[in-house]
DNA sequence: CCAAAAGTGTTAATCCTACACCCATGT
DNA sequence: ACATGGGTGTAGGATTAACACTTTTGG
Protein backbone atom coordinates (compact mmCIF):
# COMPACT_ATOMS: atom_id res chain seq x y z
CA UNK A 1 0.00 0.00 0.00
CA UNK A 2 2.84 2.06 -0.01
CA UNK A 3 3.01 3.12 -3.31
CA UNK A 4 4.27 7.00 -2.37
CA UNK A 5 6.82 5.91 0.14
CA UNK A 6 9.08 7.61 -2.25
CA UNK A 7 7.80 11.01 -2.86
CA UNK A 8 8.50 14.06 -1.21
CA UNK A 9 6.32 15.55 1.47
CA UNK A 10 5.74 19.29 1.80
CA UNK A 11 4.91 22.03 4.57
CA UNK A 12 1.10 23.14 3.15
CA UNK A 13 0.03 25.89 4.76
CA UNK A 14 -3.01 28.88 4.03
CA UNK A 15 -2.83 32.18 4.18
CA UNK A 16 -5.65 34.52 4.10
CA UNK A 17 -6.59 37.30 2.90
CA UNK A 18 -9.13 39.49 4.31
CA UNK A 19 -10.74 42.01 3.06
CA UNK A 20 -12.74 44.14 4.81
CA UNK A 21 -15.03 47.53 4.38
CA UNK A 22 -15.95 50.31 6.88
CA UNK A 23 -18.45 52.33 4.89
CA UNK A 24 -15.67 53.73 3.12
CA UNK A 25 -12.43 52.09 2.11
CA UNK A 26 -11.64 48.69 1.52
CA UNK A 27 -9.41 47.36 4.08
CA UNK A 28 -7.33 44.36 5.21
CA UNK A 29 -6.41 42.64 7.93
CA UNK A 30 -3.00 41.97 8.80
CA UNK A 31 -1.05 40.75 11.98
CA UNK A 32 1.91 41.16 13.37
CA UNK A 33 3.38 38.12 14.72
CA UNK A 34 4.32 37.68 18.21
CA UNK A 35 6.22 34.15 18.16
CA UNK A 36 8.96 33.56 16.01
CA UNK A 37 10.09 33.22 13.12
CA UNK A 38 9.29 36.93 11.32
CA UNK A 39 8.37 37.94 15.21
CA UNK A 40 7.00 41.62 15.00
CA UNK A 41 6.99 41.85 11.38
CA UNK A 42 3.59 42.47 9.30
CA UNK A 43 2.17 39.69 7.45
CA UNK A 44 -1.50 37.62 6.09
CA UNK A 45 -3.10 35.65 8.85
CA UNK A 46 -2.01 31.83 7.92
CA UNK A 47 -1.44 28.57 9.46
CA UNK A 48 -0.63 25.22 8.26
CA UNK A 49 -2.47 22.13 7.03
CA UNK A 50 -3.52 19.82 9.27
CA UNK A 51 -3.89 16.17 9.22
CA UNK A 52 -7.18 16.07 9.47
CA UNK A 53 -8.36 18.98 7.68
CA UNK A 54 -9.13 20.00 4.11
CA UNK A 55 -7.36 22.86 2.73
CA UNK A 56 -10.29 24.76 3.04
CA UNK A 57 -10.74 24.03 6.10
CA UNK A 58 -7.75 25.13 7.25
CA UNK A 59 -8.09 28.41 5.80
CA UNK A 60 -11.69 28.76 7.90
CA UNK A 61 -9.64 28.14 10.94
CA UNK A 62 -7.27 30.69 10.24
CA UNK A 63 -9.64 32.76 9.98
CA UNK A 64 -12.23 31.86 12.89
CA UNK A 65 -8.72 32.06 15.28
CA UNK A 66 -7.88 35.60 13.94
CA UNK A 67 -11.81 36.79 14.10
CA UNK A 68 -13.70 34.80 15.37
CA UNK A 69 -16.15 34.65 12.94
CA UNK A 70 -17.53 31.75 11.08
CA UNK A 71 -19.02 30.93 7.42
CA UNK A 72 -17.43 33.59 5.90
CA UNK A 73 -17.06 33.84 2.24
CA UNK A 74 -13.83 32.78 0.88
CA UNK A 75 -12.43 31.68 -2.08
CA UNK A 76 -9.39 30.05 -2.67
CA UNK A 77 -7.28 32.40 -5.41
CA UNK A 78 -3.17 31.22 -5.42
CA UNK A 79 -0.81 28.82 -5.07
CA UNK A 80 2.71 30.25 -4.03
CA UNK A 81 5.11 27.54 -4.14
CA UNK A 82 8.82 28.70 -5.16
CA UNK A 83 10.69 25.80 -3.36
CA UNK A 84 12.65 29.44 -1.60
CA UNK A 85 9.69 31.63 -1.04
CA UNK A 86 10.73 30.98 2.44
CA UNK A 87 14.00 30.88 3.97
CA UNK A 88 12.71 28.13 7.13
CA UNK A 89 12.21 25.12 4.81
CA UNK A 90 9.96 24.50 1.85
CA UNK A 91 6.32 25.58 2.19
CA UNK A 92 3.58 25.55 -0.68
CA UNK A 93 1.01 28.39 0.50
CA UNK A 94 -2.57 28.28 -0.25
CA UNK A 95 -3.80 31.91 -0.45
CA UNK A 96 -7.34 32.64 0.53
CA UNK A 97 -9.76 36.04 0.29
CA UNK A 98 -12.16 36.34 2.83
CA UNK A 99 -14.83 38.65 2.50
CA UNK A 100 -15.99 40.43 6.07
CA UNK A 101 -17.63 43.13 7.17
CA UNK A 102 -15.42 45.07 9.95
CA UNK A 103 -18.66 45.43 12.25
CA UNK A 104 -18.38 41.80 12.68
CA UNK A 105 -15.14 41.77 13.55
CA UNK A 106 -14.84 42.97 17.30
CA UNK A 107 -11.63 41.68 18.75
CA UNK A 108 -8.80 38.60 18.58
CA UNK A 109 -9.21 35.41 19.35
CA UNK A 110 -5.65 34.49 20.64
CA UNK A 111 -2.77 36.93 21.82
CA UNK A 112 0.00 35.40 19.76
CA UNK A 113 -0.24 38.98 17.39
CA UNK A 114 -1.58 42.10 16.90
CA UNK A 115 -4.11 42.71 14.10
CA UNK A 116 -5.00 45.76 12.64
CA UNK A 117 -6.93 46.70 9.69
CA UNK A 118 -4.65 48.80 6.39
CA UNK A 119 -5.86 50.72 3.82
CA UNK A 120 -5.13 47.91 1.16
CA UNK A 121 -2.71 50.10 -0.62
CA UNK A 122 -1.31 51.36 1.72
CA UNK A 123 -0.16 48.78 4.67
CA UNK A 124 3.64 47.83 5.84
CA UNK A 125 6.19 45.89 4.62
CA UNK A 126 5.19 42.25 4.77
CA UNK A 127 7.33 38.60 5.19
CA UNK A 128 7.88 36.70 2.70
CA UNK A 129 5.58 37.26 -0.97
CA UNK A 130 3.02 38.19 1.06
CA UNK A 131 2.49 41.31 -1.06
CA UNK A 132 2.12 39.21 -3.98
CA UNK A 133 0.02 37.32 -2.18
CA UNK A 134 -2.65 40.56 -1.96
CA UNK A 135 -1.50 41.28 -5.72
CA UNK A 136 -3.23 38.26 -6.40
CA UNK A 137 -6.11 38.29 -4.05
CA UNK A 138 -7.06 41.85 -5.55
CA UNK A 139 -7.27 40.79 -9.21
CA UNK A 140 -9.15 37.67 -8.38
CA UNK A 141 -11.77 39.63 -6.01
CA UNK A 142 -12.22 41.74 -8.88
CA UNK A 143 -12.88 39.56 -11.70
CA UNK A 144 -15.30 37.16 -9.57
CA UNK A 145 -16.89 40.39 -8.22
CA UNK A 146 -17.65 42.03 -12.03
CA UNK A 147 -19.57 38.48 -12.52
CA UNK A 148 -21.09 37.99 -9.38
CA UNK A 149 -22.44 39.91 -6.66
CA UNK A 150 -19.87 38.71 -3.86
CA UNK A 151 -19.06 42.36 -2.82
CA UNK A 152 -22.64 42.25 -0.76
CA UNK A 153 -20.61 40.09 1.74
CA UNK A 154 -18.68 42.91 3.11
CA UNK A 155 -21.32 44.78 3.91
CA UNK A 156 -23.42 44.70 6.82
CA UNK A 157 -26.72 43.37 6.90
CA UNK A 158 -28.40 46.71 6.59
CA UNK A 159 -26.59 48.98 4.58
CA UNK A 160 -27.31 52.35 2.38
CA UNK A 161 -26.34 52.47 -1.50
CA UNK A 162 -23.61 55.27 -0.95
CA UNK A 163 -22.02 52.38 0.98
CA UNK A 164 -22.39 50.12 -1.90
CA UNK A 165 -21.16 52.83 -4.38
CA UNK A 166 -18.15 53.63 -2.13
CA UNK A 167 -17.26 49.92 -2.40
CA UNK A 168 -17.56 49.01 -6.14
CA UNK A 169 -15.33 52.83 -5.95
CA UNK A 170 -12.90 51.18 -3.55
CA UNK A 171 -12.79 47.95 -5.42
CA UNK A 172 -12.49 49.09 -8.81
CA UNK A 173 -10.33 52.12 -8.14
CA UNK A 174 -12.25 54.44 -10.27
CA UNK A 175 -15.55 56.77 -9.79
CA UNK A 176 -19.21 56.02 -10.62
CA UNK A 177 -21.83 57.88 -12.38
CA UNK A 178 -23.99 57.90 -8.91
CA UNK A 179 -27.21 57.81 -10.99
CA UNK A 180 -26.43 55.28 -13.25
CA UNK A 181 -25.03 53.02 -10.93
CA UNK A 182 -28.29 53.08 -8.80
CA UNK A 183 -30.64 52.77 -11.58
CA UNK A 184 -28.39 49.46 -12.33
CA UNK A 185 -28.24 48.77 -8.79
CA UNK A 186 -32.16 48.52 -8.47
CA UNK A 187 -32.71 46.78 -11.29
CA UNK A 188 -30.84 43.73 -9.96
CA UNK A 189 -34.32 43.41 -7.81
CA UNK A 190 -31.05 42.65 -5.32
CA UNK A 191 -31.88 45.17 -3.07
CA UNK A 192 -35.05 45.55 -0.46
CA UNK A 193 -35.90 49.17 0.51
CA UNK A 194 -36.30 49.10 4.20
CA UNK A 195 -38.48 52.25 6.10
CA UNK A 196 -35.49 53.19 8.02
CA UNK A 197 -32.49 55.85 6.67
CA UNK A 198 -28.76 56.25 8.15
CA UNK A 199 -28.21 59.08 9.77
CA UNK A 200 -24.87 58.90 10.84
CA UNK A 201 -23.02 59.54 7.42
CA UNK A 202 -25.60 62.90 6.67
CA UNK A 203 -28.36 65.02 7.26
CA UNK A 204 -30.55 63.86 4.97
CA UNK A 205 -29.75 60.03 5.61
CA UNK A 206 -30.02 57.38 3.36
CA UNK A 207 -32.24 54.38 3.25
CA UNK A 208 -30.99 51.50 4.39
CA UNK A 209 -31.66 48.29 2.37
CA UNK A 210 -31.70 44.78 2.78
CA UNK A 211 -30.88 41.93 0.71
CA UNK A 212 -33.02 39.58 -1.61
CA UNK A 213 -31.84 36.68 -0.29
CA UNK A 214 -33.18 33.90 -2.07
CA UNK A 215 -32.03 35.63 -5.46
CA UNK A 216 -28.80 36.77 -3.92
CA UNK A 217 -28.23 32.96 -3.73
CA UNK A 218 -29.10 31.95 -6.91
CA UNK A 219 -27.44 34.77 -8.75
CA UNK A 220 -23.90 34.01 -6.31
CA UNK A 221 -24.21 30.64 -7.20
CA UNK A 222 -25.19 31.00 -11.08
CA UNK A 223 -23.41 29.89 -13.85
CA UNK A 224 -22.20 31.34 -16.83
CA UNK A 225 -23.74 31.17 -19.98
CA UNK A 226 -22.26 32.34 -22.76
CA UNK A 227 -20.81 35.63 -22.64
CA UNK A 228 -17.71 36.05 -24.75
CA UNK A 229 -16.48 39.84 -24.19
CA UNK A 230 -13.71 40.70 -25.60
CA UNK A 231 -14.52 44.07 -25.20
CA UNK A 232 -13.23 44.35 -21.60
CA UNK A 233 -9.74 46.87 -21.76
CA UNK A 234 -6.95 47.08 -19.88
CA UNK B 1 15.89 27.31 12.64
CA UNK B 2 13.44 24.55 12.90
CA UNK B 3 10.03 26.63 13.51
CA UNK B 4 7.90 23.98 11.68
CA UNK B 5 9.44 21.08 12.75
CA UNK B 6 6.02 19.87 14.78
CA UNK B 7 4.02 20.87 11.68
CA UNK B 8 2.32 18.00 9.70
CA UNK B 9 3.78 17.49 6.26
CA UNK B 10 2.01 16.40 3.11
CA UNK B 11 2.20 14.70 0.00
CA UNK B 12 1.21 17.21 -2.94
CA UNK B 13 0.11 16.39 -6.11
CA UNK B 14 -0.80 18.14 -9.15
CA UNK B 15 -3.55 16.69 -11.60
CA UNK B 16 -4.24 18.15 -15.51
CA UNK B 17 -7.23 18.72 -17.09
CA UNK B 18 -6.03 19.10 -20.66
CA UNK B 19 -8.52 20.49 -22.67
CA UNK B 20 -8.54 19.71 -27.02
CA UNK B 21 -10.84 21.12 -29.47
CA UNK B 22 -10.61 18.54 -32.72
CA UNK B 23 -12.31 20.70 -34.96
CA UNK B 24 -15.64 19.72 -33.32
CA UNK B 25 -15.48 19.12 -30.38
CA UNK B 26 -14.34 19.88 -26.79
CA UNK B 27 -12.05 16.64 -25.85
CA UNK B 28 -10.08 15.99 -22.64
CA UNK B 29 -7.15 13.85 -22.41
CA UNK B 30 -7.13 10.92 -19.95
CA UNK B 31 -4.42 8.33 -18.99
CA UNK B 32 -5.11 4.40 -18.54
CA UNK B 33 -2.87 3.91 -15.83
CA UNK B 34 -0.29 1.27 -16.72
CA UNK B 35 1.32 1.08 -13.14
CA UNK B 36 -0.01 1.23 -9.23
CA UNK B 37 -2.23 2.11 -7.85
CA UNK B 38 -5.22 1.89 -9.62
CA UNK B 39 -3.78 0.27 -12.56
CA UNK B 40 -6.00 -0.05 -15.97
CA UNK B 41 -8.18 2.85 -14.42
CA UNK B 42 -8.74 6.09 -16.45
CA UNK B 43 -7.60 9.22 -14.52
CA UNK B 44 -6.25 12.55 -15.25
CA UNK B 45 -2.67 12.89 -16.02
CA UNK B 46 -0.67 14.31 -12.66
CA UNK B 47 2.18 13.67 -10.71
CA UNK B 48 3.71 14.92 -7.41
CA UNK B 49 5.25 18.12 -6.82
CA UNK B 50 9.09 17.33 -6.47
CA UNK B 51 11.16 19.36 -3.91
CA UNK B 52 13.21 21.64 -6.51
CA UNK B 53 10.12 22.51 -8.64
CA UNK B 54 6.94 25.03 -7.80
CA UNK B 55 3.52 23.26 -8.50
CA UNK B 56 3.41 25.30 -11.68
CA UNK B 57 6.78 23.79 -12.82
CA UNK B 58 5.36 20.65 -11.60
CA UNK B 59 1.98 20.51 -14.00
CA UNK B 60 3.94 21.80 -16.54
CA UNK B 61 6.56 18.61 -16.07
CA UNK B 62 3.50 16.32 -15.68
CA UNK B 63 1.82 18.34 -19.18
CA UNK B 64 5.49 17.57 -21.15
CA UNK B 65 5.79 14.11 -19.92
CA UNK B 66 2.70 13.12 -21.52
CA UNK B 67 2.26 15.35 -24.45
CA UNK B 68 5.98 16.74 -25.07
CA UNK B 69 4.44 20.46 -25.27
CA UNK B 70 5.48 23.47 -23.69
CA UNK B 71 4.82 26.57 -23.14
CA UNK B 72 1.18 25.26 -22.89
CA UNK B 73 -1.56 27.85 -21.33
CA UNK B 74 -2.19 26.83 -17.93
CA UNK B 75 -3.95 27.79 -15.23
CA UNK B 76 -4.72 26.69 -11.67
CA UNK B 77 -8.32 26.10 -11.13
CA UNK B 78 -8.79 24.12 -7.90
CA UNK B 79 -7.70 22.57 -4.98
CA UNK B 80 -8.55 18.97 -3.55
CA UNK B 81 -7.52 17.93 -0.43
CA UNK B 82 -9.98 16.31 1.67
CA UNK B 83 -8.47 14.12 4.06
CA UNK B 84 -9.75 11.11 2.86
CA UNK B 85 -9.88 11.47 -0.82
CA UNK B 86 -7.54 8.99 -1.93
CA UNK B 87 -6.73 5.59 -0.22
CA UNK B 88 -3.31 5.25 -0.11
CA UNK B 89 -2.48 8.32 2.22
CA UNK B 90 -3.13 11.43 2.60
CA UNK B 91 -2.53 13.90 -0.89
CA UNK B 92 -3.36 17.56 -1.57
CA UNK B 93 -3.82 18.03 -5.36
CA UNK B 94 -4.32 20.93 -6.63
CA UNK B 95 -5.50 21.05 -10.08
CA UNK B 96 -4.40 22.95 -13.56
CA UNK B 97 -6.05 23.19 -16.76
CA UNK B 98 -4.56 23.55 -19.70
CA UNK B 99 -5.72 24.23 -23.12
CA UNK B 100 -4.16 22.69 -26.55
CA UNK B 101 -4.78 22.21 -29.87
CA UNK B 102 -5.08 18.39 -30.35
CA UNK B 103 -3.17 18.61 -33.94
CA UNK B 104 -0.12 19.63 -31.76
CA UNK B 105 -0.27 16.19 -29.75
CA UNK B 106 1.30 13.47 -31.90
CA UNK B 107 2.12 10.52 -29.74
CA UNK B 108 2.81 9.74 -25.60
CA UNK B 109 6.31 10.27 -24.42
CA UNK B 110 6.51 7.50 -21.58
CA UNK B 111 4.69 4.08 -22.09
CA UNK B 112 3.94 4.22 -18.63
CA UNK B 113 0.25 4.59 -19.30
CA UNK B 114 -1.95 4.80 -22.31
CA UNK B 115 -3.72 8.09 -23.58
CA UNK B 116 -6.81 8.89 -25.08
CA UNK B 117 -9.17 11.81 -25.92
CA UNK B 118 -12.26 11.68 -25.10
CA UNK B 119 -15.83 13.95 -25.49
CA UNK B 120 -15.76 16.68 -22.25
CA UNK B 121 -18.64 15.20 -21.34
CA UNK B 122 -18.64 11.39 -22.40
CA UNK B 123 -15.32 10.04 -20.77
CA UNK B 124 -15.17 6.32 -18.60
CA UNK B 125 -15.25 6.71 -15.18
CA UNK B 126 -12.38 8.20 -13.28
CA UNK B 127 -10.49 7.40 -10.34
CA UNK B 128 -10.63 9.47 -7.05
CA UNK B 129 -12.51 12.48 -7.13
CA UNK B 130 -11.23 13.07 -10.73
CA UNK B 131 -14.83 13.88 -12.27
CA UNK B 132 -15.28 16.82 -9.33
CA UNK B 133 -11.86 18.53 -10.67
CA UNK B 134 -13.25 18.12 -14.49
CA UNK B 135 -16.42 19.36 -13.03
CA UNK B 136 -14.72 22.22 -10.92
CA UNK B 137 -12.15 23.08 -14.55
CA UNK B 138 -14.95 23.74 -16.83
CA UNK B 139 -16.62 25.50 -14.78
CA UNK B 140 -13.01 28.12 -14.45
CA UNK B 141 -12.41 27.58 -18.32
CA UNK B 142 -15.79 29.04 -18.75
CA UNK B 143 -15.00 32.23 -16.31
CA UNK B 144 -11.82 32.53 -17.86
CA UNK B 145 -12.86 32.29 -21.43
CA UNK B 146 -15.67 34.72 -20.84
CA UNK B 147 -13.74 37.81 -19.95
CA UNK B 148 -10.52 36.76 -21.70
CA UNK B 149 -9.39 35.23 -25.44
CA UNK B 150 -8.43 32.36 -24.16
CA UNK B 151 -10.43 29.63 -26.15
CA UNK B 152 -7.83 30.28 -29.33
CA UNK B 153 -5.16 28.13 -27.30
CA UNK B 154 -7.01 25.68 -28.04
CA UNK B 155 -6.81 26.03 -31.74
CA UNK B 156 -4.43 25.79 -34.46
CA UNK B 157 -2.57 28.61 -36.12
CA UNK B 158 -4.02 28.87 -38.75
CA UNK B 159 -7.97 28.21 -38.25
CA UNK B 160 -11.73 29.06 -39.38
CA UNK B 161 -14.40 31.27 -38.49
CA UNK B 162 -16.95 28.38 -38.23
CA UNK B 163 -14.41 26.49 -36.08
CA UNK B 164 -14.14 29.08 -33.63
CA UNK B 165 -17.61 29.01 -33.21
CA UNK B 166 -18.24 25.42 -32.73
CA UNK B 167 -15.60 25.44 -30.14
CA UNK B 168 -17.41 28.27 -27.98
CA UNK B 169 -20.84 26.04 -28.98
CA UNK B 170 -19.00 23.18 -26.99
CA UNK B 171 -17.60 25.38 -24.42
CA UNK B 172 -20.81 27.02 -23.43
CA UNK B 173 -22.61 24.44 -24.83
CA UNK B 174 -25.31 26.44 -26.39
CA UNK B 175 -25.90 27.26 -30.06
CA UNK B 176 -24.70 30.68 -31.79
CA UNK B 177 -26.31 32.86 -34.16
CA UNK B 178 -23.53 32.70 -36.94
CA UNK B 179 -24.20 36.34 -37.94
CA UNK B 180 -24.24 37.91 -35.11
CA UNK B 181 -21.07 35.63 -33.28
CA UNK B 182 -19.08 36.76 -36.67
CA UNK B 183 -19.58 40.30 -36.51
CA UNK B 184 -18.54 40.68 -33.12
CA UNK B 185 -15.50 38.05 -33.82
CA UNK B 186 -14.05 40.57 -36.65
CA UNK B 187 -15.01 43.60 -34.77
CA UNK B 188 -12.63 42.62 -31.94
CA UNK B 189 -9.61 42.85 -34.78
CA UNK B 190 -7.87 40.04 -33.35
CA UNK B 191 -8.49 38.36 -36.46
CA UNK B 192 -6.44 38.39 -39.50
CA UNK B 193 -7.97 37.04 -42.64
CA UNK B 194 -5.78 34.69 -44.46
CA UNK B 195 -5.91 34.21 -48.37
CA UNK B 196 -6.37 30.52 -48.23
CA UNK B 197 -9.02 28.72 -47.65
CA UNK B 198 -10.09 24.84 -45.36
CA UNK B 199 -11.56 22.97 -48.04
CA UNK B 200 -11.26 19.99 -45.97
CA UNK B 201 -14.29 20.57 -44.55
CA UNK B 202 -17.00 22.10 -46.55
CA UNK B 203 -17.38 22.37 -50.12
CA UNK B 204 -17.21 25.75 -50.52
CA UNK B 205 -14.11 26.20 -48.13
CA UNK B 206 -13.69 28.16 -45.50
CA UNK B 207 -10.86 31.18 -45.62
CA UNK B 208 -8.14 30.65 -43.09
CA UNK B 209 -7.50 33.47 -40.49
CA UNK B 210 -4.51 33.87 -37.89
CA UNK B 211 -4.28 35.76 -34.35
CA UNK B 212 -3.42 39.32 -34.05
CA UNK B 213 -0.47 38.20 -31.68
CA UNK B 214 0.31 41.51 -30.37
CA UNK B 215 -3.63 42.54 -29.77
CA UNK B 216 -3.60 38.89 -28.21
CA UNK B 217 -1.31 39.48 -26.11
CA UNK B 218 -2.31 42.39 -24.74
CA UNK B 219 -6.42 41.47 -24.53
CA UNK B 220 -5.02 37.96 -22.74
CA UNK B 221 -2.88 39.92 -19.69
CA UNK B 222 -5.79 42.85 -19.92
CA UNK B 223 -7.05 43.43 -16.66
CA UNK B 224 -10.46 44.03 -15.18
CA UNK B 225 -11.38 47.92 -15.36
CA UNK B 226 -14.77 48.22 -14.26
CA UNK B 227 -18.00 45.67 -14.84
CA UNK B 228 -20.80 45.64 -12.04
CA UNK B 229 -22.36 42.88 -14.20
CA UNK B 230 -25.27 41.39 -12.45
CA UNK B 231 -26.85 40.41 -15.21
CA UNK B 232 -25.60 37.12 -16.14
CA UNK B 233 -28.16 34.07 -15.05
CA UNK B 234 -27.69 30.79 -14.42
C1' DC C 1 -28.30 20.23 -60.53
C1' DC C 2 -28.40 19.67 -55.91
C1' DA C 3 -26.82 19.25 -51.19
C1' DA C 4 -23.97 21.37 -47.72
C1' DA C 5 -21.78 24.68 -45.49
C1' DA C 6 -19.94 29.74 -45.92
C1' DG C 7 -20.88 34.17 -45.86
C1' DT C 8 -23.43 38.49 -45.52
C1' DG C 9 -27.30 43.19 -43.77
C1' DT C 10 -31.11 45.34 -41.57
C1' DT C 11 -34.12 46.55 -38.05
C1' DA C 12 -35.97 46.95 -33.41
C1' DA C 13 -35.05 46.63 -28.70
C1' DT C 14 -32.05 47.13 -25.08
C1' DC C 15 -28.46 48.94 -22.53
C1' DC C 16 -25.03 52.31 -21.51
C1' DT C 17 -23.37 56.98 -20.90
C1' DA C 18 -23.30 61.57 -20.10
C1' DC C 19 -25.24 65.07 -17.87
C1' DA C 20 -27.72 68.81 -13.67
C1' DC C 21 -30.99 69.82 -10.56
C1' DC C 22 -34.00 69.43 -6.36
C1' DC C 23 -34.60 67.50 -1.58
C1' DA C 24 -34.16 66.84 3.36
C1' DT C 25 -31.85 67.92 7.23
C1' DG C 26 -28.57 69.48 11.02
C1' DT C 27 -26.02 73.20 12.23
C1' DA D 1 -29.99 80.25 5.45
C1' DC D 2 -26.70 77.35 4.03
C1' DA D 3 -23.80 73.44 3.50
C1' DT D 4 -23.87 68.54 2.95
C1' DG D 5 -24.82 64.55 0.93
C1' DG D 6 -29.18 61.80 -1.02
C1' DG D 7 -31.93 61.09 -4.57
C1' DT D 8 -33.96 61.35 -9.30
C1' DG D 9 -34.86 61.61 -15.33
C1' DT D 10 -33.80 62.02 -20.05
C1' DA D 11 -31.84 61.86 -24.53
C1' DG D 12 -28.25 60.15 -27.88
C1' DG D 13 -25.23 56.57 -28.97
C1' DA D 14 -23.73 51.93 -28.88
C1' DT D 15 -24.53 47.20 -28.59
C1' DT D 16 -27.21 43.20 -28.96
C1' DA D 17 -30.69 40.05 -30.79
C1' DA D 18 -33.60 38.34 -34.09
C1' DC D 19 -34.30 37.43 -38.45
C1' DA D 20 -33.30 34.63 -44.28
C1' DC D 21 -31.24 34.64 -48.35
C1' DT D 22 -27.23 34.17 -51.70
C1' DT D 23 -22.76 32.01 -52.85
C1' DT D 24 -19.62 28.38 -53.86
C1' DT D 25 -18.41 24.01 -55.24
C1' DG D 26 -17.84 18.82 -55.00
C1' DG D 27 -20.25 15.04 -56.03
Amino acid sequence: MDFYKSEPKTLLAVDCIIFGFDGESLQILLIKRGLEPERNKWSLMGGFVQADESPEEAASHVLFKLTGLENVYMEQCGVFGNPNREKYGRVVSLTYFALIDTKQYTHIITDEYEAKWFPVNKHPTLIFDHLDMITVAKRALRTKAALYPILFELLPEKFTIPQISALYEAVYDTELDKRNFNRKLLSSDLLIKLNEKDKEHSKKGAFYYKLNMDLYKEKIMSFLRYLPSWSIEG
